[in-house]
RNA sequence: GCCAUCGUAGCUCAGUCGGUAGAGCGCGUCCUUGGUAAGGACGAGGUCACCGGUUCAAUCCCGGUCGAUGGCUCCA
């Protein structure tokens, strides 16, 4: 029997059964020096995989395509694989995937690594790929790996291995290193072209807790060197963007010993966090929510009720009032429908939309805090509609279209969909997912959004869907999401009455857009790398005298005009040269500097210096100044405009 | 919670192979009043995270606690 390809969308080839990919590298043509793989009907496959089915065939060659980095950073993770156990004898091997931006091995090792030990592995890792090693493949069966195993330490590969069943078991061995590995691989070990150890850190077996701890050393590579300068310097782009860094810098926010978790907001951060619930309350305003606010601290028996105290206990605070207990809410939505539950309501007064900031406090394990990515108190812009079913989809889309204007506004114009059907362990009737999910599917569908199918990852209560979007240096976050909650009005009895006054139970769905405000404002400042548009700086303005004492008077009087306007602005009246101070609020990143000497004292004028370095020609009245900021700040421009032409 | 690393002035970091510490920035005072990214001089600031152990002597060595960072698990 012959297989027969289609080469590159023309060429047709019939090899025999079995044949590798690299008797195709005749047909290559001038690439043919470069090609390191192939993808066969889309599926990647390297150079010593025997081929077992025909079909259309495309050249992998040394590019930064995902298929070629996936095959280069495989090898890399043998490579540095095989330089651990070179230094290290008594080394046990795990898994070394690739990962999105490179690869990790996870070893078993009585050695502790540390970075300082990556100096020499990347010593040897050097060695290894100057040496040029031949990667081979051998397949074989479980009887044949036990023997290859013989005496070594391989308790995770057996592991694996008894997982595998009766597939066939492929090892890679490069000089005498062999691994017990799937593939694919480069052809040789030479063709990493640079590649640089990044990370150490411990890791489960398997990723369970239960498993024994791990060492997993993280490192990344290119074929090309200046490919991972790039990606270093990326690397620290991002760490300049760091909120962790920029929000005590900017005097934002800051964490203190005696709040792990807890976030404390300065002036700067409350400037940011009230600016965005203001800018919130005009959407509610805009789509007829009502908004509520309901306490922090509740009888511990609502939470029996609500079904959080069985499943959520872990992650709650509890305290004691009059020896009575009671819980901090670690979500709204319990306290929320005490609020609905207070009222009756008959069919005409649905839809009701709920909002609530609400602050909720979870305990998270110390290990997972992180800046206000991940904290212990937050506040959630929550909200709950109760509807009829019939109302649900209208209600799904109207929270639909909300999020692609919010997230719009703020410059995040790239988001993503998903939507998460049920799981196995779920509460609520076939009929009433059935009925959840297509709402969910048939909203997206009308305002055309694509998504992405979760099966079984709904919540135990309900559907839901969950939305990411990409930042300016194109990490996703999740942030919104719209959620159908079989389980609360069934749990508080929540009702209406219908046409023929009769009770009915209402759709309730719960949905937040920012998620956490606290977690929001981490990914803003990241976006927006510290540069916040004019209408969430926390200083719009800083009034520089060129003389603190000869035009000190003026630019206070400045100062002061703004300051009745709304504007946020401070006088820079120290004791520094105008340079200093100028360089001092460019690194603040204050959106506007006005600079104000004799020309502009004598013309009632400001001359307009902008953080993005743009030197505004004419000096600008004090009048237009402020209407044209003013504009920008109403409008909440995500640009500077003033001196734009 | 687990693994690893780290914790020295408000900030960024030196340093001490055990004899209680230093720089730059910032801050204060003075000189300088400067036209668009650091003018100059002087000065004040630290129980070297906290608790315990070893030692004649600990910021340094050892143990513990707390906090931070990078991961794992979990999650907004």
């Amino acid at each position: 029997m012959s297989l027969h390809f289609v080469v590159e969308g023309d060429q047709q080839v019939d090899l025999p059964e079995g044949a590798k990919a690299d008797q195709l590298l005749e047909y290559a043509g001038k690439i043919q020096k470069k090609v390191i793989g192939i993808q066969l009907d889309g599926k990647i496959y390297d150079m010593h995989t025997p081929l077992h089915g025909g079909g259309e065939v495309n050249y992998i060659v040394k590019d930064n395509s995902p298929e070629a980095l996936h095959l280069l950073r495989h090898t890399a993770a043998h490579v540095m694989a095989q330089a651990v156990m070179r230094i290290f004898k008594d080394v046990e091997f795990a898994i070394g995937p690739t990962i999105e931006d490179g690869f990790y091995y996870d070893f078993d090792l009585e050695h502790t690594l540390t970075p300082d030990d990556f100096d020499a592995i990347e010593a040897e890792m050097k060695n290894i790929i100057k040496e040029n090693y031949h990667l081979e493949r051998m397949e074989t069966d479980q009887d044949g790996a036990e023997e290859i195993f013989g005496q070594q330490r391989a308790e995770f590969k057996r592991e694996l291995l008894r997982d595998l069943n009766d597939q066939v078991v492929s090892f890679y061995s490069q000089d005498d290193f062999t691994d017990m590995c799937r593939g694919p691989h480069l052809p040789s070990t030479g063709y990493i072209g640079a590649f640089k150890l990044l990370s150490v850190a411990g890791a489960y077996w398997r990723g369970n807790e239960v498993n024994p701890m791990l060492q997993r050393i993280y490192g990344t590579a290119f074929f090309d060197k200046k490919d991972l300068k790039a990606y270093l310097l990326q690397l620290e782009e991002a760490k300049k963007r760091d909120h962790k860094k920029l929000g005590p810098q900017l005097d934002l926010f800051s964490f203190q010993p005696e709040g792990p978790g807890f976030p404390f907001w300065h002036n700067g951060g409350s400037v940011l966090f009230n600016n965005i619930l203001e800018y919130m309350r005009e959407k509610l305003h805009d789509r007829d929510y009502e908004e509520i606010r309901t306490p922090i601290i509740l009888n511990e028996q609502l939470w029996h009720e609500s079904g959080h105290w069985e499943h959520y206990k872990e992650n709650m605070y509890f305290t004691d009032i009059d020896e009575s207990e009671f819980a901090v809410k670690p979500m709204n939505c319990p306290g929320g429908t005490r609020v609905y539950k207070n009222g009756y309501y008959s069919y005409r007064d649905l839809p009701i939309r709920m909002a609530e900031f609400g602050l909720v406090h979870r305990h998270e394990k110390s290990g997972v805090l992180s800046g206000l990515f991940r904290v212990r108190s937050f506040t959630q812009d929550d909200a709950h509609h109760y509807c009829t079913p019939d109302q649900a989809i209208k209600e799904v889309i109207d929270c639909l279209e909300l999020l692609k204007e919010v997230y719009n506004d703020f410059g995040f114009t790239n988001y993503t969909f998903e939507l998460s059907t049920r799981p196995e362990k779920s509460i609520g009737t076939d009929e009433q997912w059935a009925h959840g999910e297509k709402v969910l599917r048939e909203a997206l569908a009308e305002l055309e959004l694509p998504y992405q199918l979760n099966p079984g990852d709904g919540a135990f209560y309900g559907p839901k869907i969950d939305v990411h979007i990409q930042d300016a240096i194109k990490r996703v976050w999740q942030c919104g999401t719209i959620q159908i909650d079989f389980s609360m009005p069934e749990r508080f009895d929540l009702t209406y009455v219908d046409s023929n006054s009769e009770k009915q139970r209402p759709v309730m769905l719960h949905r937040a857009i920012f998620g956490s405000l606290e977690r929001f404002i981490g990914i803003a400042i990241e976006h927006y790398a510290g540069k916040f548009p004019s209408w969430l700086a926390p200083t719009q303005v800083v009034v520089i005298p060129i003389s603190t004492e000869r035009f000190g008077d003026y630019a206070e009087s400045v100062r002061r005009d703004l300051k009745r306007l709304g504007i946020r602005v401070k006088t820079d009246m120290r004791n520094e040269s105008l340079n200093k101070r100028i360089r001092d609020h460019q690194k603040l990143y204050t959106p506007y500097m006005l600079v104000v000497g004799e020309q502009e004292v004598e013309a009632g004028t400001v001359n307009v210096r902008r953080r993005d370095g743009v030197r505004v020609p004419e000096a600008l009245p004090v009048e237009q100044f402020c209407s044209e900021l003013l504009e920008e700040i109403a409008d909440r421009s995500l640009n500077l405009t003033i001196g734009t032409v």
